[in-house]
DNA sequence: CACTATTTGTTCAGCGATTGAATTATTTGG
DNA sequence: CCAAATAATTCAATCGCTGAACAAATAGTG
């Protein structure tokens, strides 16, 4: 790993046409209103003729189809807006967590055109025994899909844990698992998808980094650059940097669980002191909330704990002001760091973000140099409790629309 | 700022030279050896005679020169190894500092070809007389740099502080600045160099984001990923991600002086409390030393703890372990959340590393989730005190060599 | 209704850059 | 001295973009 910046392979002829293709889908994918072949090339440079065969590739790989008459004014040819097809190629999305299991398709659009969870607790079972039922939800899942004329262009996984590169689970601590082959284990099932462009057919993900890729899908409008905060009984978080998910060296960023709030302070399980997970995890909220025995399913316990906070019990606020104050201490050492302008508060957080919101905000306007000048956003989540499986599943679409050329080559 | 990922400009015609243009000199530059037209060849993928094409455009440009016979073995007509010229553009390097003023130069190769150092108090001085003369002293290393046969390709200045996209400094506490608007200011001065490719002739950047690059940059065999932290009156962070330095939305990233270490703690001249610079600044180094009053140059200072380490004073050494305890409680929070795996201890830490890194190896390996796995690195910075220079000067350099078409067009 | 202005999208010759094979250049080894 | 081997160049072919001309389709105008 040396520092070799900017070496992308070289530009041979064929990648002209390859990255034009992406130039443009990616425009088409970023419009507002279906853009007209005349207004992608104004935007992009390129000719029109250009634009014409590029469209042309695009549409007969049933990545792109043309609208409607585009609800354009004035004299002259009506123009054609193209928009991402609806019944080209789709994604799908696969969540294992500890008490469910999560499969969603999304097409091109963005639309989610299936969704199904399966409710069980994970726990007793072997990772086998979990990554069996998950293929069966996933081929229902492509079943669905193929009836509404959808074909899927790879699958995504999120798991509650460490992934390295191979899609191995180093450790996911609250499932269970330590070292787990996902990739070999699933092997002994026919594939999900074929493999597109050397992507294998599933690829593996942490929670939090898809949950963030889930939230970036659901508001094309929202900013570039966010940190995307999952507080479940652990907390993670996914940074995304200027629409791309920052996933660190070996792909294992985002603990932000572990960020020292109290250096003294309690000590976690990570062996270390103080550690945010001990002020603002599930576990600990709901123990200074004075429900720490009371066992509810970890999706449960934050809609339990919004409930009593909104009937106004006073211990419950207190507990959610003490762990939003903990949240900010960590949020603005992460926006000095980083420099982002938007918090987004999602997972177990998002139905307490009403609670959570002024105290993250005061310590960020304590703390933070630059928030005079330009103030930070703090807001739940758009997607809910599935945004893991969603964004796995825009993960595998983002990848088609950034890079066209390996779907168009398969689909010949 | 709307979430448009990865759209860069579409691909004309020409950009097809230009791209490779880069690959084929990044590759020259990041070699080991110098590398022949058909190492090139290979290791890119494309076709001998395109190889040669380039080179030819990129020798005729003065970027590139043919090295002595490579010490190649076996039989065939030897390779001619190519390597970045010394005499072709080079890189002029401006750093404002509290205490003095610094101008280098710095050619292709990445060899310093010219450095001075102005020592003066610029506390008293207003901003236009400061610049005035910095300008003299980069007058002087530009006719240091024509002497050699080189050509300024551009100039960047690193500055203690907050800069924006214009070049304004928008605050550098130590310096007493605020809202100095650096480029309009420079205008009533004749231009440093020309323009090139649209980059103004003087780029203003941080003076922790410009260090960090100057020890990418002076050790190209380093990792790709590292934080580089500046340890002076205030502390800076530069943040390498991938060879790339990382700028934040705003260009404000690595604040790190402003993690809070202590919630609750010391308050601090931003506003909160527990800032990371109230343990490690170096105020507070020499204060917890019994060193308050002593009022020294900034930049002996270092020197003068590092002496008194040496030679046992038990209150320094207590100090400098009670700073780099916080420094690792701020680091480990940046480690988890970044996946770092390399911290470089630069500026006024560089002399203390010996005394720091022990607690901040502790602290993180205390609280870093993944240490077990891929141990951190903690090492002093290469570069002295004058990193920023330096690297204000290779991130010219830098420029050229990833894009380069703009230098050739303008060489003609 | 005919006519013009206007904008969109396509067609086509031209051109720049890459390609692949053939050719030349230069050294080692027998 | 000759064959083998490797490096670099030359050159016709090809691929994809360019620019201009052209066809298509509509709104406005008298």
């Amino acid at each position: 790993m040396t520092s070799t910046p900017g070496l992308v392979g070289a530009v041979r002829q064929g990648s002209l046409r390859e990255l034009n293709l992406a130039v443009v889908l990616g425009r088409i994918a970023a419009a507002e209103r279906p853009p007209s072949r005349a207004d992608l090339a104004a935007e992009t440079g390129l000719t029109r003729a250009t634009v014409s065969a590029v469209v042309e590739d695009l549409i007969t790989g049933r990545l792109v189809t043309e609208a409607d008459p585009a609800p354009r004014s004035g004299a002259g040819r009506p123009a054609r807006g193209l928009v991402l097809a609806g019944d080209g190629p789709a994604g799908l999305g696969l969540e294992i967590n500890v008490d469910y299991l999560a499969a969603c398709v999304v097409d091109l659009a963005g639309r989610v055109r299936h969704h199904t969870v399966h409710r069980a607790d994970l726990r007793p079972h072997s990772p086998a025994d979990a990554l069996a039922r998950l293929v069966d939800l996933a081929g229902r899942a492509r079943a669905d899909a193929t009836a509404q004329g959808l074909t899927l262009a790879g699958a995504a996984l999120a798991v509650p844990g460490l992934v390295d590169d191979a899609g191995t689970v180093r450790l996911a601590p609250n499932l269970g698992w330590r070292d787990v082959p996902v990739p070999s284990l699933l092997a002994v099932h026919p594939p999900l998808t074929d493999a597109v462009d050397g992507v294998p057919p599933l690829v593996v993900d942490n929670e939090a980094n898809l949950a963030a890729l889930g939230e970036l899908h659901a508001d094309p409008d929202g900013p570039a650059s966010f940190l995307h905060i999952s507080g479940e009984v652990g907390i993670g978080a996914g940074i995304v940097l200027d629409g791309a998910l920052f996933r660190g060296a070996r792909g294992w960023s985002g603990e932000i669980g572990h960020i020292p709030v109290s250096p003294e302070g309690r000590p976690c399980r990570c062996g270390g002191r103080g550690c945010l997970e001990q002020y603002a995890g599930q576990e600990a909220i709901l123990a200074a909330a004075g429900l720490a025995g009371a066992d509810l399913p970890a999706d449960t316990a934050a809609a339990r704990l919004a409930e009593l906070a909104g009937s106004g019990a006073a211990d419950v606020l207190g507990a959610l002001r003490e762990a939003g104050t903990a949240l900010g201490v960590a949020v603005a050492g992460v926006v000095n760091l980083l420099d982002l302008d938007t918090v987004v508060l999602g997972g177990g957080y998002a139905p307490l973000a009403p609670w959570l919101r002024p105290p993250v905000l005061a310590e960020i306007s304590r703390r933070v140099l630059t928030a005079a000048w330009s103030p930070v956003t703090v807001r739940p989540a758009v997607l809910g409790a599935d945004a893991a499986a969603v964004g796995a599943a825009g993960s595998v679409v983002r990848r088609i629309i950034t890079r066209p050329a390996g779907w168009l080559a398969r689909a010949g």
